[in-house]
DNA sequence: TTGTACGCGTTATCAT
DNA sequence: ATGATAACGCGTACAA
């Protein structure tokens, strides 16, 4: 049976095969004028080669590219919690890049959790990756091995580890914090409560409590650190640590959320608790999407750029897979506080 | 040069038929242990290859895979809005299953535009799906001739078109609406203010107001029908139009909110006016996380099931593409109303 | 300017 | 019980 356009099933794909019969040519004449190469054939061939392809709507299977030139064209980006907008946010900012240059983005979701991520990470050989975009839960290179032997080009977002070895892309944590830090000595707080998850835990927490310290210290403030789990928050507890070092003391007071969720139920405690701002508390936090300011207009905020440092990240693993080189390096995406009335 | 284990360079993946070298069989013995077959070789030889697959860890090229029988293994979810936690949740559901049964599955987000849509649609036949999920922003089937014409499996979530054709997956809109309509009637409510986005856009609207409409005015009482913009939401606009409708005339009222953003803006409205609920006004709203309950605990909420949708629809999704038909059905995921004391 | 033929890693048919 | 081999759709030396 002869292998032509007569012969096809109907709905079948169109290949590079039926290209070339219909035009009359050989697949490597259709090749070639798909990848631009138009001065290696006449004028007339590349008008039919391309006037076919339009009438039939050919276009190329990827599958079969991806086999031949040992790539494939998706990537991988491994988020640490879906349910958090920073990570949906990184996410918007590597798809809108990556799907402009032609690969498709595959989210993975650790989801928080570290043996998940373990075994993502050990899993990762099946899928078929060009790259790999991390935004960790662990904070050891260590944990890691497993990916480092698959010799992939990744790019680490938002938190780094206690030892370099693959480029990385951070918020200016400290020194957005200090900005934060100086800020808050010169509204005239004189305590400063740092509310957060465990700090030990992340370099990013790290950092911002640092940053935080430092300044206000150096201007005489003393700091405190609520250390909360954010699935087991305890407003009342929380409320009543806060009092402790506050009320009782008549103390003008800056209270700072790490985190969005936190802030969130700052702003729930406030309400309940019916606290006004910012005469004898102030509240402040960092907080990425918009929807918190629907609830409280006034709330002064230091917001990330997640949609950047996806998009950066991006851009730098596709020049890693291309030049198949790994620039350890680190690239701080700006933060900025946003000034309400809260603080 | 022979094409053995020897001349490998280093870090090159490891192949099918490098196992066959190294197990002294052929790669079709190699694939015969790898598809199970186990009963077509001997003991000793099946011992061989898994002893040497382990060796080796050898994994099988899914890009090669795909291209011999002719499927790709990924599927696509496109979204409406990603910054939607409803959304999001849908495609949780849906990567739980499918990565479970070796799918990836690639997020796609139309962003609420349909112009977007429409592109992504017809872009679509570029990338290499076994599979599509859409929960769509157009209505009108007529809008997605483009998928049509690639005759590609596809589930339709959330939302329904003015005529079927593929299976759909949502939630039980009119019945609920009507249970919550009942609730309403039966905590004694005169008056119901529905607030919501052009009704007419979608289909979860219509049924919403339909269900409640249906219960709340058999009971006689009135419903208003508040139309807004999410993006351009005039908080002093809506409320001054509530105070129309409430207030001056002493109307014990229930406002009810579709869809979770517009329950924030209300929630958020509610504080900075200071309302009391639910003596003279009663709220109650969609919402999909448990994000609005930090705020306010007392809130009662109807709670839809995305991931559930997800889920079922990915099930769905690889059951047909399994058998290549299209059961053009709508299969109803259930939502309940938590109650508060906000109404 | 154009065509032939081989190989990418698998699967599956047909031999032996 | 096992092996040789032809596809799958594409890219690209190498020829012509």
């Amino acid at each position: 049976m002869p292998d032509n356009e007569y012969n096809k099933i109907p709905n079948a794909p169109v290949t590079i095969q039926d290209i070339a019969n219909l035009a009359d040519v050989s697949i490597a004449t259709v090749s070639r004028y798909l990848h631009g190469h138009l001065n290696r054939m006449s004028a007339e061939t590349a008008e039919r080669i391309g006037r076919i392809i339009k009438e039939n709507n050919y276009v190329p299977n990827k599958v079969a590219q991806n086999l031949k030139q040992k790539t494939s064209s998706t990537i991988g980006i491994m988020v640490a919690n879906v349910d958090d907008s920073f990570s949906v946010e990184l996410y918007k900012g590597a798809e809108e890049y990556l799907f402009s240059v032609g690969y498709e983005l595959v989210l993975i979701n650790s989801n928080g959790d570290v043996d998940r991520e373990q075994q993502l990470l050990t899993e990762m050989r099946n899928r078929q990756l060009a790259g790999l975009l991390v935004q960790p839960v662990q904070n050891k290179l260590h944990d890691f091995t497993a990916l480092k032997d698959l010799g992939l080009p990744v790019m680490i977002l938002d938190r780094h580890f206690d030892e370099p070895y693959w480029p990385v892309i951070e918020s200016n944590n400290e020194e957005i914090s200090q900005q934060l830090g100086q800020l808050i000595v010169d509204k005239g707080y004189e305590e400063v409560i740092i509310l957060t998850e465990t700090v030990a835990a992340t370099t990013s927490r790290q950092l911002r409590v640092k940053g935080i310290q430092e300044q206000v210290e150096a201007a005489g403030l003393i700091t405190h650190i609520i250390e909360v789990d954010e699935n087991h928050f305890d407003g009342d507890a929380v409320h009543n640590r806060i009092g402790e070092l506050t009320n009782h003391r008549q103390i003008k007071t800056a209270i700072v959320a790490l985190k969005e969720p936190l802030l969130l139920q700052l702003v729930g405690l406030k309400i309940r608790k019916n606290v006004k701002y910012p005469q004898q508390i102030g509240i402040v936090g960092f907080a990425d999407t918009p929807m918190i300011n629907i609830l409280d207009p006034d709330l002064t905020l230091v917001r990330q750029n997640p949609m950047e440092m996806g998009r950066m990240s991006a851009k730098m693993l596709v020049a890693q897979i291309k030049n198949d080189d790994l620039p350890a390096d680190i690239v701080h995406i700006k933060a900025e506080i946003i000034e309400g009335t809260s603080l």
